[in-house]
This record gives structure tokens, sequence and C-alpha cells, in this order.
DNA sequence: TTTATCTGGACAAAACTAGGACAAACTTGC
DNA sequence: GCAAGTTTGTCCTAGTTTTGTCCAGATAAA
């Protein structure tokens, strides 16, 4: 089997800087070390002023290591094995496990009041109906009419924002299942990204870069805020999930936008978010806001107001600001 | 492809002063000066006055090495490299940096001809002007102009694909910056999943489930394949990315799909493909036919033939199949 | 004259190292 | 079901290395 010979055959040739490392297997530096001290998980060679130096090899173990970990194996049962070995276990629990990491969107919007209205509560029965049922039809068309019924900011707040929290939270208990998730999210993905061409365009509109950092793979949150802000007369520079905070600020400059704005959803405590945010804020203009919002936020509330990040309250708080920003008429942080 | 080109083969001739390396770069006058003391990271011509001249080569480098910088790496390690092995190493950073999850997607379709007729290669060449130039309503509007031009597979087939792959190659050799490709990617999202509300629905399409299996995150693929069958009366059943082998199947089966199509892409080596794909082949009823795309698709040929499932060699020859069993007169594999 | 760049060196911030402390989460034994 | 022990992530201190910034005095360009 080609394949699985050139994966096996991993450099073991010491190169990479902690930091690196750190960077490439979502473990904090400190954690690396730590593991080192007790179980010499990795034992990475060193320059001559100490420093250590990882191979591939052992990025790799790491890796694994701490996706056998993310599927309940203790540190000490999964500290000492090859590479080989830990390949298997891996594999094996995510045979079980579903992989918890990376599934399909569960967005839980801050903004979202837990109490919709009863008349969206309808609405979304049944859409949840037609999710269950995989009546892509129907779902679409329920959407549509919908966003028919009432403006779009109250349809995503109302609609869009509690039926995502639910099939989410469905989806957690195993009150369905997966593939109806996954249903769920790539329509509704195609469905809010439409809304933006509904907009008319004079190319005279503010721009706003609209994304999510590196390590946030949910766009959805992104997408609903883009979808929002065209309403009022922003142009959203849309840029998908994931992206490193040198591009967002490269991004920001080029296109010569007046805001950026962040979704911030799952995992919420990813290491590389306080990172990632400081640099963003460090590499931007001061005169530019980075408005954070997504169900996460409030894990780095601390962190926002240190760096001067806006955090809206609500899509309404959000919309309220961009106004202020567009008229010139903000002040920024209180 | 004149607007890559000179960007490129780049200009050795020693020119620009300091301020403007400083500016391009984003890095300051100091600092280049002080690594270029330390550790001869570009050793400039100069002038008959000694100021220091920099080629096109030079900043590049830069740009490249404070990329490497942020990724993790040394100084030391980066500074006596070439512009190709920087753009190699960063290039690898990048796509390891962001764990196993990936940043944009870098789809290169595995059926299409790396030679484009000069009529779609011009549309191209627009296309990636307008990508690199952040205009997204120019994008959009390229692509709904080359959608006029030729039918949706032939589009497919000759834009769209080429497009990816030479977003793809441009953003891994650090020609292009990772925010034009998510920028470009997220629209094609867009782009590609509202070509399927165009056909009209009338219940009695046969269906076919379309995803990636756990993994493989990169949805634009089986999107393609999506909107491609539903122009010859299929239905697709589309979970976007990374669907659990059990699901796909249970999926199949609730919606009484007649076929299931899978996109393999990135990465090609992964363990899981092996394990999802055998999983899948033995929980699906064995009339259902699966058929595996994408570039990776090649590297399990062999796990492809001995499973029994279906490796179309183009887009045509896929909906040539499809159209066979539509009709039943699908003999299964040769 | 004013501004930009040069050299060399000083200094400070950031990152890394080693060792250890601490608390939360989880196990084990009763 | 509770107490005692273990595991594990995070944080702290103090010393070293690496890296970014700043300064002074000199020269060149605008």
């Amino acid at each position: 089997m080609a394949t699985l010979e050139t994966i096996s055959s991993v450099d073991t040739s010491p190169r990479h800087p902690i930091r690196l490392v750190a960077n490439r297997t979502g473990l904090t530096v400190d954690l690396i070390r730590a593991w080192e001290k007790r179980y010499h998980v990795v034992e990475p060679a060193r320059s001559d002023t100490k420093r250590r130096l990882y191979s591939d090899y052992d990025i790799e173990r790491l890796r694994l290591i701490r996706i056998a970990k993310q599927n309940g194996r203790r540190l000490v049962d999964v500290a000492p094995l090859t590479l080989e070995a830990l390949r298997d276990v891996v594999s094996e629990d995510s045979r079980y496990e579903v992989s918890q990491d990376v599934q399909a969107e569960i967005y839980r919007p801050s903004w979202t009041s837990p109490l919709e209205s009863s008349e969206s509560a309808d609405d979304i029965d049944a859409l949840l109906f037609s999710v269950q049922t995989m009546d892509q039809h129907r779902f679409d068309q329920l959407l549509q009419e919908g966003l028919v019924k009432q403006s779009l900011p109250a349809f995503l707040q109302t609609v869009i924002g509690p039926l995502l929290a639910e099939i989410g939270e469905s989806t957690r208990l195993g009150k369905m299942r997966i593939a109806h998730e996954h249903m769920a999210t790539a329509h509704l993905r195609t469905f809010i990204g439409a809304l933006r061409f509904r907009e008319t365009y004079t190319g005279n509109e503010p721009k706003i870069v609209i994304t999510t950092p590196t390590g946030q793979l949910h766009e959805l949150g992104a997408l609903m805020v883009a979808a929002l802000v065209s309403v009022d007369g922003w142009l959203p520079v849309y840029l998908g999930p994931n992206t490193p905070a040198d591009e967002i600020a490269a991004c920001a400059m080029q296109s010569g936008a007046r805001a950026v704005s962040l979704s911030l959803t799952y995992p919420a405590d990813d290491p590389r978010i306080p990172t990632e945010l400081t640099r963003l804020r460090s590499q931007l203009e001061s005169k530019i806001p980075v408005f954070v919002g997504g169900s996460a936020a409030s894990h780095h509330h601390e962190l926002i107001n240190r760096l001067g990040l806006l955090s809206p309250k609500s899509l309404d708080d959000l919309r309220h600001s961009l106004n202020m920003l567009r008229d010139n008429r903000f002040q920024g942080i209180a």
C-alpha cells in the first residue's frame, strides 16, 4: 500500500522550534514542556543553546496524542506508545467517538434570546421537522417563506439563530443524526450566502472584513453578519472561516475596509485565539474597530476589553455601532 | 497569465530604497538593517554613496521571512534559505499550522485537463485578476457571465476547476495571499451552491447522496458534483464535507438514494480514508453504487477497486454512468 | 535647512528554559 | 457517597538567549 508507506516514513531530523510545534498541534507551549517533563512524551533534540528542536515525527506524535486525549484517553496510557500504535488507537476511537472535533456547524449565537416568540417557534418546528425527514425542498421553501414574513435582521435573529442552536443541541443529545445536521448546515450555508446578492451595489459602500480567526472553522455566524450588514449599506468582504490574523489585517488594508468583524464559536477555549486577536489588533490601524461576536466571545471577555476590541451584545447592537461608524458618528469604546 | 507572471518571475535588479521595502513588507527600517547585521538575511547592493538598494527578489524574501517568523520559525533557520526554499517552508507551515484542519479550499480536480482552451484561459485570467485586486463584485460578475457563455457542465470543467487549481497553486507558491484564496473560496461556495436552485423540482427525481468522508474538509469538489448532477435530473442530497461513513449510509437509506458520490482532495493520505470507505461499502446495500472522485482518488486506486467502488475518469464519465443508472441501464463495474 | 539614511552600540521586550506550586478534574478505596 | 490520592492543565519565578527598538553622530539627498 503505497499510501501508508508515505505516511509512516516521517522525517526524524530535528529542526522545528517549540512555538511552531504549538501552532501545528494546537497545544500550548507550556503543555508541551509539561508533558515532556512528566511522561517524556517526546524528547526533542537541543540546539547548542538548549532550545528544543522537534522533528516532524515528534509533531505527528503530539498531534495524535492530542486527538487521543480528546477522545478520552489518559495521557499516562498513550504517552509511551509508538507512532503506529497511536495511529491505531486514534483510528479505533474515531470509529466510535465521531471525532467530536470538526463536526458540522453548531452555532449558538450569543445574541439570540432563548425565548422566541411563539410564532417563530412554529416556523422553527416546521424547519426542524423538514430536517429530520430529510425533506430538502421543504426546508428551502420554509426558509424562503420565513424571509418574506419578516425583515432579514429579524429573520436571522428569531429564526435562523434559534434553529441552529436547536439543531446543534438535538444532535448533541442524539435526538438528531449527524447527517441531518450536515444537510441543514449545507443548505443554510447556501441560503444565507445567497442573501447577500439581493442587495444593490453602488461601489460607494464602506467595507467591512468578516471572517473567523485561525482555528474557528464554523462560518455560519460570520456569514449571518455578512448578510446582515449588507442591509445597512455596508459591503462585506467575506473571507470564510479560519483566517490567520495577518491575512485579515492585510485584507483590511488592501480593501480599505472601515471595520473588521470576527465570529467565535467553537472551540471556545482554543489557545490560538488570544494570540490571533492580539496580533490582529496590533497590525491593524487603530482607527479600524474590531467587532467580536459569537457564542464563544464571552469566554474572552477580559482579553477583548484589554485589546480594545468591541463585543456587541446583540445583532442590533452591532448594527447600531456600524451605522454610527458609517455616518462618522462613531465614538469607539466607552 | 499576465498577472501572475509579473509577480512570479522576480526581478533581481537593485533599485528600491529601504523605506519602500519597509512599507511593502510591513517591517520597520531598523529591523531590516538589524536582520542584515546579525544574520545577513539580505545583502542589498549599494549606491555609490552606500545607500542600500533592494531588488524585488529581496523584498519577496523579506516578506516570506516575516511570515515564516510568525509561523514560529527562528530567524537563524530561515535566514539562509533561497526564495524557493522559503516558499516551500511557508506553504508547508500554512498547510499544517491550523492543525489537521486546514485553511481554505485547495481543490485540484482530477478530471480537469491541464490544457484549457485559450478562450477559457482568458476568463480564468480575468477571474484571477479580480481575486488579486479583491474586487468581489467583478469576481461574481465574471462568474455569472461565464455561466451564460457555456453550459453548466462545461463551465465547471473548463473554468471553475482550473480556476481552483490555479488559486491553490498560486497560494502554495506564495504568489497569492491566503486572504485572496479565502475570499475566492467563500464566493465560489456561495456561487456554486446557488446553482442548484436553478433546476426545477418535480419530486420524482432519483436521489444521490453527495459529500466528503471524515477528515476531508474541502467541499467545493462535492458541491460541483451536486450542481452538475442536478442538470441531468438527479436530486442531490448534499451533506457538506466531513461526514462519517455511518451517517452517509444512514442518510442514503433514509432518503432512498440510488447512488452515493464522494470527493477526496486533501489530505490525500489521511489514514481514516480506507476505514471510512470500507465501512461505507459494507453498510450500504450493494445495489447502490459509490462514486469516488477528486484529486486524491487516485491515491486510493487499489482500495477503490478492491471494494468495488467506482472512480470516474472525468466529470463526463460520471454523468454518463449516472445517466445509465437513472435509466436502469447501469451494469455496475466493468 | 530639513529630511532620510548610514554605522555601531546600547537597551528592553519577548521568548525560551528549569523547577516547582497550585487547583480543578478525575480515580480509587472504603 | 465521600475522602484521599492521582492526573493534568496552568501559572510563577528566575536566569538565559533571541529579537526588536532606539540613540548618537556622521553623511547624503531633497
